[in-house]
DNA sequence: GATGACGCTGTTACACTATATCGCCCGGCC
DNA sequence: GGCCGGGCGATATAGTGTAACAGCGTCATC
């Protein structure tokens, strides 16, 4: 954590039936691409989308384990790697820790495919990290790339600071 | 590294007397804020600025203990830790790894301070990472946080892609 | 039905990254 | 002198991520 600062709540935790709901969704996309969303795969993404906070691969490691005790570090990583893949959460890079993907498919109505751009706005008082999907600002990060030559593959963009709530 | 890609040589590293001369500038700019760049810092700042490519702690470590061998974890990163305080190398949070600032000094000049708005563009065929300080990137990340209620304090952006020479 | 390819998971071991903590020295200051 | 603070040495440990190999089911093919 920061400099001392205390993580107080975060906004409220995602509810369970909610949850579950992502996950059907979730499953029926992994599906018309021809992969799937096994039950492994299926409770770490229940996980990570329960989690109020972006949350690292030891603590989802941790979790897991209540339900599959012979989980190991592979186990929550090829889970991630591969919700990575399908665009169903994001790894945070300031924090070495991940969250769900706000929502795969709204970003379709938008024109972004599973790869969609996002940002992140990570609140250094309450832990929390809202997904934003600015399209001045990946345009903006795409033209400064091309104009140094650069042909841009994937972005990564980082807000730290304070949330509306915590202020 | 990414997937089987292998690094090939990175914008040659800067001449040994072009970084005696920045090391000068730092420890003038260090002197000037009331902080010291003792022995140790300006010689993990010379390695840092040395490398070709973005450098990891235990690299620099090892780097570091043909001088003085009995240097552990703890002595790299409280230098890098100054390092960073001071502007004097950032972080690449993709690849836990330092670079060197570009031009501290220079960002004076466009009206920045020691913590100037900057961004990386990464190439995944050589490895190196070059820093860029586009006005237009930073105003439209602050913007969109503003606009979502948030009050930004330090932002990362990082771009993956392929360079101009690796074209 | 055997065979083999492939995807998914289990399991062990290890590498890499980062921090906590204690203790010493030295230089400035009252 | 005595005190304090910054910088550094040294040891130990925490946290994060991968390599490598083995087992096992499914499915296509022969």
């Amino acid at each position: 954590m920061a400099e001392g600062e205390e993580q107080m709540d975060a906004s409220a935790s995602t509810e369970p039936a909610a949850v579950e709901a992502m996950l059907d969704r979730a499953a029926e996309a992994c599906l018309a691409r021809g992969a799937q969303l096994t039950a492994l795969r299926r409770q770490v993404l229940r996980l990570v989308l329960a989690s109020p906070q972006p949350i690292g691969a030891y603590a989802l490691l941790d979790q897991l384990r209540a339900e599959r005790p012979g989980a190991a570090p592979p186990t929550v990583y090829r889970a991630l790697d591969f919700l990575q893949e399908h665009g169903l959460v994001h790894r945070v890079e300031r924090l070495n820790a991940f969250v769900g993907c706000a929502g795969p498919e709204a970003h379709h109505h938008c024109g972004h495919g599973h790869d969609h751009p996002h940002q992140f706005l990570i609140c250094s008082k309450c832990g929390a990290a809202a997904e934003i999907c600015d399209d001045r600002v990946a345009h903006a990060v795409a033209d400064a790339a091309r104009l140094a030559g650069f042909a841009p593959h994937r972005t990564t963009v980082e807000v730290e600071g304070v949330c509306a709530a915590c202020r």
